[in-house]
DNA sequence: ATGTATGTTGCCAA
DNA sequence: ATTGGCAACATACA
């Protein structure tokens, strides 16, 4: 599913696909799909040209002439992809950007889980789900003190605190197990009991795994594609995630899988002990 | 056939 | 204030 890495291969590859493209006009097809008014938001993207794409945690953000922003959120099984006109539409399509070119960036989303926001530039800071988020992954902005600070004063398990995408933005259910599994934490670990050796361990291996996983254009467990339509090549590269069963990697113990804050979850039940 | 699991965020309530 | 549980959906599989 789209976490970071996904979210940053797909802006990657909509950058090289459609920059300094401009919009023809927009259909929308499902306007559930679209925060607000769809045809407001139709209407205030024709003839507009897209500017720039960056990312915010798991968020798109389409930066256009007028001064707008399109704020993307993928969920579970949101996708862009760029056609030709004669290119069939999908059953699940629900947005088509219609470009001047001839061409259409489509947005796909088996299960409409997506969501889209028109709004001011400078102004999606305001958005909930962007207003909370926390640092990026990345050294320059992630630190180690303000990380440690925060957990001393959370209650609630690990796992649960670093989906929650305040501690530190992108993680999602499969980076989660795995950094837990390379930072020796037992997902139920209340945050509070962690010391400051495990939660710098902890935070490098955030930055190193994400980091990893973008370079190898993300992990595919399900249907996650780029914009090209391509894999990610990171599930070869995961240790615990989908490894019920199968021998840890580093003690040969088998991986178990147990339910986290109504999520599935993976560790080794030997190398990640719940500290008391 | 019917029930269950899947994963992310937002909303509700304890 | 913080935390926990569930809804939004469609699909695959037991």
């Amino acid at each position: 599913m789209p976490e970071l890495p996904e979210v940053e291969t797909v802006r990657r590859g909509l950058q090289k696909l459609v920059l300094g493209q401009k919009i023809a006009r927009v259909e929308v097809l499902y306007p559930k799909m679209i925060v607000g008014d769809a045809d407001d938001f139709r209407a205030k993207l024709k003839d507009q040209t897209l500017e720039n794409i960056q990312r915010r945690g798991k968020y798109l953000l389409f930066r256009f002439s007028n001064g707008l922003t399109v704020v993307s959120h993928l969920r579970m099984e949101g996708k862009f992809y760029v056609k030709e006109a004669t290119d069939p539409v999908d059953k699940h399509t629900h947005v088509i950007f219609y470009l001047t070119d001839g061409r259409q960036l489509r947005y796909n989303d088996v299960r409409k889980f997506g969501r889209m926001q028109l709004v001011q530039t400078g102004s999606e800071e305001d958005l909930l789900g962007l207003a909370k988020l926390g640092p990026e992954p990345v050294a320059e902005t992630f630190k180690v003190a303000d990380f440690y600070q925060k957990l001393q004063k959370k209650k609630k398990n690990i796992k649960t605190a670093l989906l929650d995408q305040t501690l530190v933005t992108g993680l999602g259910n499969i980076y989660v197990d795995e950094v837990l599994w390379q930072s020796k934490i037992h997902p139920q670990t209340i945050c509070q009991k962690l010391t400051l050796e495990q939660a710098t361990t902890l935070h490098d291996n955030i930055i190193t795994e994400l980091a990893k996983a973008i370079e190898a254009g993300g992990t595919t467990i399900r249907s996650y594609t780029d914009a090209f339509q391509k894999t990610g090549a990171f599930q070869f590269e995961l240790d615990v995630y989908g490894q019920t069963g199968e021998p840890c990697k580093r003690c040969g113990t088998k991986i178990q899988k147990i339910v986290v804050g109504q999520r599935g979850t993976h560790f080794c039940p030997q190398c990640q002990q719940v500290v008391k």
